[in-house]
DNA sequence: CCATCTTTTCA
DNA sequence: GAAAAGATG
């Protein structure tokens, strides 16, 4: 390793808070300069837009966690606020760096600072080198037949799988040169990341472990208990059969390069269940080449249709659907969930938000908000995209009529009602067979669940039966619109 | 006639 | 995805 004497090199990390497979880390690394790892609070209006509250907490543990790491292979991470030039600027007067190295991002938000950035740090004789490092492939790598971006799922998922491995995920560096003289930092703790109110959040650490570590922990039980019948336990809410890789994912705390590869040579675990899992990781690069080619994509409608729809917007639905008062059993537990632990299993984030487009026709951009403030997991392309989906409004959209109904659904997906109890508990004691519908159970069964409608658990907010013939006919109004 | 399973249709 | 219509027994 060459002395370092030489200036050191920047290395910025924004959603990509982890030592392995980090390229732009390992390109600074294996150039033998010392290196100065730079964490930027960017200012609300720039980078990746305000963070949710739940993703503030998750970033606060997470920064901890990385710092820590980089402690213990020789190195430490610099605490910054401001504008990213200027922050950079100063850090390069305050050190001598003139080398800033940094893994790509893909978001609006994200590329529209980067871009410009990039061209004035060039223009004041940095030099800066981009890497990839979020997606599986960049985005500007698959198009269709008529050259344009996927626009169905279906043809992208074969292009992905037809265009070869992606990358195998480089090792982490050992060890990482010190500067001679570190530049001032911040102090985490006063950035005031963790939420005020004191008893929210409290419970994420009942499931959660934010950081590098409890991503590979989470990556390697899932590949050993869960992904063998991850085909069909997935989508039963209360059985642990999904990967919870999503919140590690959305801070790159994990690359979804390790993760594909992880998921390879595996010979006692059916094809089908990792066929499944790989497909998930293809909806968020296919939700990340959605939003990198329709930027607006969290706020507009793909269907332009759609810009002519008469959403309801009852606010007093709304609240009750935020607080898990819709009387749906199935809606509610999922609502609870998503505050108790800033998540919310996939099969009822589907009901949930089919619920409120298509039940209390509130528009889905109230409930892509409430999400990306909720979820810890929250990412601008899976929320966008998702949502839009799910409205009807997106590309590969379910189509209008698909309209969940929450009872049947219930019964489905929750059959014993596990899910519901865990998280309705004024429920707990009621007969399974009602679980899903208190407001049929005979009055005997309420009483020995100890359970009066309307007063210890809420009658339902809408008739369905009613709801979802209003949905098809307000969808019949913007059928023909152009 | 009902009960259950299968297919069709819905914006 | 689910309600309604059709087929089966």
């Amino acid at each position: 390793m060459r002395a370092n004497s030489s200036s050191p090199i920047l290395v910025w990390f924004r959603k990509d808070l982890r030592l392995a497979d980090h390229h732009a880390l390992a390109a600074a690394a294996a150039d033998g300069a010392a290196v100065i790892p730079l964490y930027i609070r960017e200012p609300a209006d720039s980078g990746n837009g305000p963070l949710g509250d739940a993703q503030r907490w998750w970033l606060h543990h997470s920064l901890l966690a990385f710092r820590e790491s980089l402690q213990r292979i020789g190195s430490d991470l610099v605490f910054r606020s401001g504008d990213p030039l200027d922050v950079i600027a100063d850090i390069s007067r305050e050190t001598g760096s003139a080398t800033i190295f940094w893994n790509r991002r893909y978001d609006p938000n994200g590329t529209a600072t980067d871009a410009p950035l990039k061209k004035a740090l060039v223009d004041r004789g940095f030099t800066v080198n981009s890497f990839a490092g979020q997606l599986l492939h960049e985005p500007t790598r698959l198009f269709n037949k008529t050259g344009g971006p996927y626009r169905v799922f279906t043809p992208f998922w074969r292009a992905l799988e037809a265009s070869g491995e992606p990358p195998a995920p480089i090792d982490p560096p050992e060890r990482i040169a010190a500067p001679e003289r570190w530049p001032a930092s911040e102090d985490l703790e006063r950035w005031n990341l963790l939420p005020t109110q004191p008893n929210w959040a409290s419970s994420f650490t009942d499931i959660w472990t934010p950081g590098e570590d409890g991503a590979a922990d989470r990556l390697q039980k899932f590949i050993e208990d869960t992904l063998d019948g991850y085909k069909t336990a997935r989508d039963v809410p209360a059985d642990a059969g999904t990967s919870l890789l999503s919140p590690h994912l959305a801070f790159g705390e994990i690359s979804p390069t390790q993760i594909w590869h992880a998921t390879r040579g595996l010979k006692d675990t059916p094809v089908d269940d990792i066929v499944t899992f790989r497909k998930e990781l293809a909806w968020r690069e296919f939700s990340y080449n959605l939003l990198f080619h329709n930027p607006d994509l969290g706020r507009r409608n793909l269907d332009r249709r759609f810009d002519g729809f008469r959403w309801l917007d009852n606010d007093d639905h709304f609240e009750r659907w935020t607080k898990g008062l819709t009387g749906y059993p199935i809606v509610d537990a999922g609502m609870r969930q998503l505050w108790r632990h800033g998540y919310m299993h996939n099969r009822v984030r589907m009901i949930a938000a089919s619920f409120l487009i298509k039940d209390l026709l509130i528009d889905w951009r109230r409930g892509e908000a409430w999400f990306r403030d909720t979820l810890v997991d929250a990412d601008p392309a899976s929320n966008a995209a998702s949502w839009q989906w799910v409205a009807g409004s997106g590309a590969d959209a379910s189509p209008f009529f698909r309209i969940f109904n929450p009872v049947l659904q219930g019964e489905k997906f929750d059959p014993n009602g596990d899910y519901v109890k865990r998280f309705v508990p004024e429920l707990a004691d009621l007969d399974a067979r009602y679980i899903h519908r208190p407001f049929q159970a005979p009055q005997p069964a309420l009483d020995a669940a100890g359970i009066a409608l309307g007063m210890t658990y809420p009658a339902p907010i809408i008739d369905h039966a009613f709801a979802r013939d209003r949905a098809l006919a307000a969808f019949q109004e913007i059928r023909n619109a152009t």
